[in-house]
DNA sequence: TATTTTTGCACAAACGATTGCGCTATCTAA
DNA sequence: TTAGATAGCGCAATCGTTTGTGCAAAAATA
């Protein structure tokens, strides 16, 4: 049977304004007496009465829920993100709605307009497409923030990793090793983290000489994709003879490819990835990788948010977080010969 | 600047109510002239109003939302499933609040609590935990379909994987293989899908006469789990010369630990696991395992919610979906001496 | 022209909570 | 005994929609 404060109020012979004064901890301010205070709480525990967050909501102005806005919840990437973000609202008695946009802007768009019509109190987005606008519209109506993904050029709060200085590194360490004939296999070519990503791979080619010798190629981030461009890269001539894979699914896919050869890693082609993934450790041999602290921004977008709705802040933070590389044996030294 | 009913229809000299009414597509069903619905139209859509779903669901009674339980969204498999259900869901015009139990009864509890509170329109959960009661209780107000786990007796519609058969078919694989001292690195003991497995994995070596030969250790579906048993499996006199895995993130575990001696897979030691990952393909060698249709699981819950939410049924319908195994080159067969 | 029918829309009451204000008892003080 | 204070609670408006009903004006019919 569905209780309300009127049904209860008949009930037991008080006003619905009292229940609710009772329930929300206001029995001082209100001079309710202990002893309907009592009355109302053994009934309140007897039939579990709940209110309904719906009126509340309403009347209040306040949902205590937050949208979260992914380009696909099946990414572990973006599965761990997830998790940190729903956790981290949880603590603060927050919901958490999750909309997946499976990498469409038109889902996306949806998505959004969904989120705004149910009043969430913030969102959190790792956007598809390049076209701000519709965020910056979005961001004049309910405190936003990105992760991951961000835009350039925007006034968006944004929580990233710095993409360029991991891209740089890793591959300062294929170059420090003697390759020199280093390929990289890129993902969706309009997102800002990939372009960040081949620009730390050029300038740190440039670094050491080896300007002229980039290879960038691929279009997605996907298996499909590392697959057909590291089978292309190995029939080539000059063959590579380390390859950067900048995503998790893009060296599945080139691992896949270098299986299909008489070719071993690390002895035939050094190994590098973007991502940090559990299985990258259980592989033969362990990957290297460049890893983004997942759970740290999706903890930090929460709280940048949280900061923005409870509005202890309004200043237009945008942070890049450091990334670690993982050195593990995919990698050798490349010996002239 | 917010919009609602009133502040437009004051502005365009209509009532709320034609707008509304515009608005759902009931035009002609109340008679509003063309050019008054027009009107309405246009500007509702220069200020871009969205009605409030808030306002909508309280007096509409019906949220088009649906709540979604899960022990870690983190792992991947229920990552895959909640990603099947989203989608699923979107199809249907439904939003999806997805909840993360941490494998806590006490988080569920309150999870269940608010997802009431909020009046979502049914439940999909993967419960924690081996106490039916309080879904029980819940499922006499919202409609309510389990999946992956799920309770015996009890009238609980849900969708599982035939765990039994499953692990059933993946021993009777190894013994086929020869293997006479095969190992079971079960996960929860509590689990129905857990204990259904040990069953199958029991039953199997009966069948062939090594029922004595069952060992069955291990506590929990973690990676830690199976790095501990498989150490203690290994180091054993009577060494098993194959070990299933009752879990991906056991079997990640029993890699480590493998790698840590100098046993080799599958020469010195075979290895079958259950669910599916891409990962697996891309070990070394690929591995063998029992995948559950965790996609088909995650929309067919939805549509038998969705058949509750709609009243098209009112049977307790309780599916085991058949798993599949993939066969990979992690098992040999074992040749004595 | 008088009456009925139809057209086109608005009124007001919900939905279930919250909250400012005010009302009645009881109590205190003079 | 009476005025003022205080304790204890309820009234009614409000949040933003939806929807049954009602009512005037226009159109159709007689």
């Amino acid at each position: 049977m569905k209780e309300t404060l009127a049904s209860i109020a008949a009930r037991i012979g008080v006003s619905a304004t009292t229940i609710s004064r009772v329930l929300s901890g206001k029995t001082e301010k209100y001079r309710i007496s202990p002893a309907t205070a009592e009355r109302v709480l053994v009934e309140v525990q007897k039939c579990n009465y709940t209110p309904s967050a719906l009126a509340q909501s309403l009347r209040k102005n306040k949902t205590y829920t937050i949208g979260l806005v992914l380009p696909t919840i099946a990414n572990p990437y973006f599965a761990d993100m997830a998790s940190a973000i729903i956790s981290e609202a949880r603590d603060k008695n927050y919901t958490t709605i999750i909309v997946d946009s499976m990498e469409d802007e038109v889902n996306q768009r949806q998505a959004l307009t969904t989120l705004l019509a149910r009043k969430v109190d913030g969102i959190i987005a790792a956007p598809c497409g390049s076209d701000p606008r519709f965020f910056e519209e979005i961001r004049k109506s309910v405190p936003l923030v990105l992760v991951d993904r961000y835009f350039e050029n925007s006034r968006i709060p944004y929580v990233s990793a710095n993409n360029y200085r991991g891209a740089f590194e890793a591959t300062e360490l294929l170059a420090q090793n003697g390759h020199r004939n280093i390929a990289c296999i890129q993902g969706d070519i309009d997102s800002v983290p990939n372009k960040a990503r081949v620009k730390g791979y050029r300038d740190a080619l440039k670094k050491y000489g080896l300007g002229e010798n980039a290879i960038v190629v691929g279009e997605s981030f996907s298996i499909q994709n590392g697959y057909l461009e590291t089978k292309l890269l190995l029939s080539r001539a000059q063959r590579p003879t380390a390859i950067f894979a900048l995503s998790f699914t893009i060296l599945l896919g080139a691992l896949k490819a270098i299986r299909d050869t008489s070719f071993r890693i690390p002895e035939d082609i050094s190994l590098v990835s973007f991502d940090n993934h559990v299985s990258l450790d259980y592989m033969i041999p362990p990957m290297t990788r460049v890893s983004q602290p997942v759970e740290e921004m999706g903890r930090l977008a929460s709280k940048l948010l949280f900061d923005y709705i409870d509005s202890k802040s309004d200043s237009i933070t945008q942070l890049e977080l450091a990334t670690t590389i993982i050195s593990k044996s995919s990698i050798i030294p490349f010996i002239e010969g």
